[in-house]
DNA sequence: TATTATACTGTACATATATTCAGTATTTTT
DNA sequence: AAAAATACTGAATATATGTACAGTATAATA
């Protein structure tokens, strides 16, 4: 498979989403009108180029003879149903409280690392991060974590979302993404502190 | 839903054998060469039938506009590729170029709106609402949008992401959600302005 | 440097295709 | 018993569509 260029990428996708919004392909004319071109024949060269590298096939003399190649030996590509996890404040911790709001079927390779859990995030601590209320992040359960992760923390009985800072072999920060917050300086000798897991993704729904 | 014939359901079937071989829908002439009538009238009236009764949609005026008409309740929770599109300079606009980086194999109703494509998001103009860069946002393709929304537009050749404001019949207001940032005001007289559609939702990869 | 690939506009045309009209016949519904 | 739906054949036609041809221009490659 030849590597495909930009516009060749985007009339693969103008296919695509052709494919997804009408249950049939696009004609040359269809993908110029989405695409902005102006003759069809620019639709056609590009649709020569992706049948020639391995893209997509045309079926001559047909109309909307196209399809699309898929190369997937997809391993099943499973689902799973996540469940939701409600968090309480986020922001200046008080009482931390779990329940399970609702599931969401989602690929399981879906963010670059695989994950236990979606958090529903209460408070704006996190919002120069780009974390808002009702955000949902995607949890992995781990204890490996970095300098700069944002991590998922229970501190005492408070469960909060913050970047992961170790400052020395006993103590750890946890920074907000918030100038209305102030830095955790937790002192792991004499506080009960556990990572939950790390933010692998997060996903918003308007 | 009306009970459908044995002769609609060879159709239909024929239909359904049809894409899933050749990838796309098939013409009144080829039902009757799988079926062995001798006038395409017969897959004519049959696929008005079959319109009539629900189990199938046609695009009039349009070769091959045929498509099943799913309603599966069923737990079959149908994927898709969505293509992920490049955006560039949604902060400060100056060239506008779009590329593609990749697909997302994503549940369809993995939004509360369907969606057509992910959109790369490049600056931080719109940061205050949570959009990084890099995020990717599910954008629905349409004019519809509402004061509020976070809409996709074009303004002559630069393509950014802004929150939607109609200030009057013939002026526009897109604002970002970043005090860095100024309004754009857009003269719908004397501008070349379009909306491409508006943010569903936003997925992050970390 | 020459050549090929990419990326278009624009025109033209043969044919692929949807769709209508005119019939015939049987079955189902009202 | 009448009307409507089903199930076809056959012919005709407007148009939807693929596709070739003629250009222009730039970037990538040999």
């Amino acid at each position: 498979m030849k590597k495909i260029t930009s516009q060749q990428q985007r009339v693969l996708d103008c296919i695509q989403i052709y494919l997804n919004k009408t249950g049939f392909p696009p004609t040359r004319a269809d993908i110029c009108k989405e695409l902005g071109f102006k003759s069809p024949n620019s639709a056609e060269t590009h649709l020569r180029a992706l049948e020639k590298k391995g893209f997509i096939s045309i079926e001559s003399g047909t109309s909307r003879g196209i399809s699309i190649i898929n190369n997937d030996n997809k391993p099943t590509q499973a689902d799973n149903e996540y469940p939701v996890i409600g968090l309480v404040a986020a922001g200046s911790p008080t009482l931390a409280q779990e329940n399970i709001e609702q599931t969401i079927n989602c690929p399981n390779k879906f963010f670059d690392s695989d994950f236990d859990y979606f958090l529903k995030v209460k408070g704006l601590s996190m919002k120069d991060a780009g974390i808002m209320e009702d955000d949902l992040i995607a949890v992995k359960k781990t204890n490996e974590v970095r300098n700069g992760d944002i991590v998922i923390a229970r501190l005492e009985d408070e469960v909060t979302v913050k970047f992961f800072q170790r400052k020395s072999p006993k103590i750890v920060e946890l920074e907000p993404a918030n100038e209305d917050f102030e830095n955790i300086v937790v002192d792991l000798e004499h506080q009960d502190f556990h990572i939950e897991g790390k933010s692998v993704g997060l996903l918003r729904k308007n």
